[in-house]
DNA sequence: TAGTGATGGGAAAGCGCATTCCCGTTTCAT
DNA sequence: ATGAAACGGGAATGCGCTTTCCCATCACTA
């Protein structure tokens, strides 16, 4: 038995697939009572459901949201996408979901997917690259957004612009103030301790990861500070791992140059560890325990995300506190509000008219002073330390 | 500009849409080595993407498999998305998600909107609910389901079958030992420490927690323990937190009662606490914490999942490994291979020739022996404890 | 050389629905 | 009473693609 169709319920009715269609699918003609009447209970009997892709094909508007993140079980990502899910629920959409690991090349190819599906907007989340080696996948990506988005799509996207990506109709930028941010985290640790920082961060060219590193070292410089080293590693736990294993070593053996093994004494200056996302610092501390040392005793250790899972974690990660499932949210709404037919059809009256038309609450989303988001720095236990 | 169509590519390349059509989506039947070269080249030039709308509609099978959850952001959910999500890739296909926060009405929604969209499987993970009230809508969703399985649809159920939901042909249900996997924690947990034993669950009627409840006593039972008390909460971090807030009173007072309160007195019993997942086991403990409560000196902890996120909380909890990518992996397999198409023709050619066609390989998952999920049992520093 | 089967291409019929015309009724102002 | 305007319904077209079905061509075999 194959799923039934309009025309099915329609006959069954007595009635035109025309009048089937408008009391189903509200038009705004509304049929008469008794007719209604009729075809609900037709639809009730064969249990019709209307097949979305044909009504898609015939409205072009397909109720799709893409939405496409670095990894879903990142908890930087799956809260983004909680946001997202929300707005798209209150819309009645549906978001489809793309990974891609950070690769460009495969964002390209997920903004392709969507764009075959005729997703009404796209929504991507996760850091860009800057990477030299990944700047032809970056420009192909962008000429992808761009077809994309003058075909009527509309594009919302979290953190920094496309690389080479065109500021047209369509795109909606939700900025992260990443740098901004660092760079108060920094200032604020620098007040609470005297002694030398190390930034943890991704691989060089991740853009968010350079934005919170170049903004703590600018929090430093400010507060009067030598600029940190930096050790570049992966955006994820392993990376924070790592580092942490590799600057135990160095720990340790300025502890002996500072003590002289004496186990009895107050030591003055302590490393501090920025780790450029939060779970990247859990990766540190765990490594750095594992190697015996303690936090905040011998190392203080300071994140940002304020990933909600590891709230819990003991010492309390410094952090910086993204309202990550607010911005999924922004991100969303940043598109919303047209569907492709309504978006052509605007366009085309401005080609006519000469002239854009009035920019609407939500079309302010793309002229670059996207939706406030504000972060908070949060100190906590793992940054301090009395002994 | 509006997306070109494959009519405007095969004019361009001066051929028929039907040719078009076969060299730029692969049939059976492959064209001339000259016409391909001018199709592929006209469809280059004009940035031609087949619109996927239309391509379902034409060959009935869309790409699209449906995941249903109760929260992308909890880690347990969002590791079992990466399952799916990684074999939907292998499979060319796209994730539609959709997340219901458990309530089977909403669940049921899901799968109609699924169904609308003639996604080709539905995975649905989360756990069922067996409260009176759901039961209607338990009810509504079964016969849901039935009726996307009878049209051709699999649907990939992890946890436990759906209440009421006939075992036909499409169903795949990827079983989780939670009954077992739960009653070998508490031998072992039985083992390690003397006293008494508290279950904080979900609400009653949540059949994973159920299920984790009752193979923790049956546990305690065969090593001679008497049942523990059960809490009955939410099943998430604030449920567990609320837990915990209650337990602290217990344990200060039957503290009390035993060390008559002497700091120096070292306890011989202590509550060992299982929370029937780990975010509320981590509640759980931070709120034992925040009483002035010391894990695992004044009380045992262990949880259940072995969330990957919380695996460096410290003092490590005690917990059941449940490979949850995998599982998502297997959910998601269990239901592919066939494109409805195909399963239609199938199911239609068991009915002329009057039996069932041999079973694949995959079909093996239907017949009530599932995959094997093996978890394991972690014993870890939250239970263990020498004065 | 006629006959036969393969082969590559086009015409056309849907897939299931929305929507634009178009037409017969009714309603209301004149 | 009469025309216009609204109204409720149906026929038909098209969304973009796949897939039969059909036809012309070609390469063989007899």
């Amino acid at each position: 038995m194959a799923a039934s169709t309009l025309t099915e319920v329609a006959r069954l009715a007595g009635v035109s697939p025309a009048t089937a269609s408008r009391v189903l699918n509200g038009s705004d003609r509304k049929p008469g009572p008794g007719v209604s009447e009729r075809v609900r209970q037709a639809a009730e009997e064969l249990g019709y459901i209307p097949n979305a892709q044909a009504q898609a094909l015939a409205k072009s508007s397909s109720g799709l949201i893409g939405l496409i993140v670095h990894d879903i079980a990142d908890p930087y990502f799956s809260a983004i996408a909680r946001g997202v899910q929300s707005v798209a629920k209150t819309q009645n959409k549906m978001v489809l979901l793309a990974t891609t690991g950070g690769t460009p090349a495969d964002e390209k190819e997920a903004v392709a997917a969507f764009a075959a599906r005729r997703a009404d907007a796209i929504v991507i989340a996760g850091s860009r690259s800057s990477r030299p080696e990944d700047q032809k996948a970056n420009t192909e990506l962008a000429a992808e957004l761009d077809r994309y988005c003058r075909n009527g799509g509309h594009v919302g996207i979290v953190g920094q612009a496309i690389v080479g990506a065109g500021r047209s109709e369509g795109y909606h930028l939700v900025e992260l103030p990443n740098e901004q941010l660092a760079s108060e985290l920094a200032a604020q640790l620098a007040q609470l301790h005297s002694g030398e920082f190390v930034i943890v961060g991704g691989p060089e060219g991740l853009v968010t990861s350079d934005d919170r590193i170049r903004g703590f070292q600018k929090g430093l410089a400010n507060a009067g500070r030598a600029p940190a080293e930096v050790v570049n590693t992966s955006f994820n736990r392993a990376g924070g791992y790592d580092a942490g294993r590799q600057l135990a070593d160095r720990i340790r053996s300025s502890q002996e140059a500072e003590d002289g093994g004496d186990p009895a004494y107050t030591r003055k200056s302590r490393l501090c560890v920025f780790a450029a996302n939060d779970v990247m610092a859990i990766g540190a501390v765990a490594a750095l325990r594992e190697e015996g040392l303690r936090i905040p005793r011998d190392a203080l250790v300071a994140g940002f995300d304020d990933i909600e899972t590891l709230r819990d974690f003991r010492p309390a990660l410094s952090t910086v506190r993204l309202p990550l499932e607010e911005i999924g949210r922004l991100a969303t709404m940043s598109t919303a509000g047209y569907s492709r037919k309504e978006t052509l059809a605007r366009s085309k009256t401005a080609d006519e008219s000469g002239h854009q038309p009035a920019s609407t609450g939500a079309a302010h989303f793309g002229d670059g002073q996207g939706p406030a988001v504000t972060g908070e720095v949060k100190l906590r236990r793992s940054t301090q330390w009395t002994p």
